[in-house]
DNA sequence: ACATAAACTTAACAATTCGATAACTGGATA
DNA sequence: TATCCAGTTATCGAATTGTTAAGTTTATGT
């Protein structure tokens, strides 16, 4: 199983976590300060690592860097632990490499829930690093953007595509037009639900009618 | 849409949350002490708990505990309210597995956004964490929507599924037709309960007769 | 900066599927 | 045996999706 590093300061905290991520299967090792922690990280490469952004000795941020500048640790997952008030360093974050914020105080569910997507998220992103995505007759190649369906060229409009490649990328997963609409057009995006199914038709017609199924009540899915 | 449960004594603050959630869509029940909410939580499974801390009969936390321990109701999302001076031990409320913290007085735009945050969080995080249900010869893939019996794939219904994955969840359990409509149909549904019947027939005519079993005078049972 | 084309959204209407209801039947229970 | 509860079926209306076209926005090349 995935092996965890929890650098914080707060034993109550730290305990916490470890009790609820080991429930959940992981291994996890712990840090009490920025140099203990760095030396683990650097030693042990563990797959993912919980930090606390004001620890004592080195901060959050400064093991993000040191982490994101050598090679074979760049690699690695980082959730940082901000209190309430920290939230300004957020940017500067986002700068450092990190890959996911937490704010105190947060439930164990949300940490743990965090943990999971995030390495399904490394996971995929691992699988689907591969820039062409083929799915029988059907190619997607998502570097110059060129879609294929046996020998013929298809010209699809941004939206199209964008709409295919996210279906195609999990065939069989149903997506709610809701789940669409936010990851294609956006959160803030208040439009028809209708539009996507204009889109839907789009793709329908330039490609085959039999390639993405209609789940009544609930969404579009890619057939496997 | 989501069902709310909103378990606060002062009648005010009640209603300034009813009256704002229902102008969002949400279906929206209250309790005005701790022993209705939790009873209002053990049969009717809301979709997310608002609970203050501070309330006659079992305070919010020990609500939260028990929601926690037991497994129909721990995925339920919790929000606590806590008035300003209410210094709450974090850990102790981390423990309790609460999701989130609102500390009054609040804006109803701001318990809003937590809501509406906390469903997406919840939906695009939990969903994909349990994502097949085996019941024997049966399989129910959530993500997919899809149900095979043995070999057979099986089409049913957007409410066809809904009905089939809840009493599949819990095997033996009984649940009353008025659970069912409440659960599936809304809190708002005035209608025959009949029509759960007639659901029934159809999932037993498209999958086994002896899968949902009836308790005369009761209601419906997943097998074990 | 403008004209033009392409892409996107919205609206309206058609087609289809689904679900609720009523009414009747059958069986269990007291 | 009477009564109540569940099973069953067909039908109608409602809800969902498909489809087309017109209107609006965005992008592109000159």
């Amino acid at each position: 199983m995935a092996r965890i590093l929890v650098v914080e300061d707060d034993p109550n905290i730290r305990e916490l976590l470890q009790y609820n991520l080991e429930k959940e299967g992981f291994e996890v090792r712990t840090a009490e300060d920025g140099q203990k922690g760095l030396e683990e990280i650097e030693t042990k490469w563990p797959d993912l690592v919980i930090l606390d952004l004001m620890i004592p000795y080195r901060d959050g941020l400064e093991i993000c860097r040191i982490m994101r500048s050598k090679r074979e640790l760049a690699h690695i997952p980082v959730i940082i632990l901000t209190a309430k008030g920290e939230e300004i360093d957020r940017v500067l974050g986002l700068e450092m490499g990190a890959d996911d914020y937490v704010t105190k105080p947060f439930s164990t569910r949300e940490i743990i829930a965090r943990v999971k997507a995030l390495f399904r998220r490394v996971q995929t992103i691992e699988k689907t690093d591969e820039e062409v995505l083929i799915r029988g007759r059907l190619t997607i190649n998502i570097e110059n953007y060129e879609v294929t369906l046996g020998e013929k060229k298809v010209d699809l409009t941004h939206k199209e595509f964008q709409l295919l490649y996210l279906l195609a990328s999990r065939p069989g997963k149903v997506f709610t037009r809701d789940f669409l609409l936010e990851h294609i057009w956006g959160y803030e995006y208040l439009g028809d639900s209708r539009t996507v199914d204009v889109h839907i038709r789009h793709l329908r017609q330039k490609l085959e009618d039999d390639l993405i199924e209609t789940i009544r009540g609930v969404g579009y899915k890619f057939i496997e």
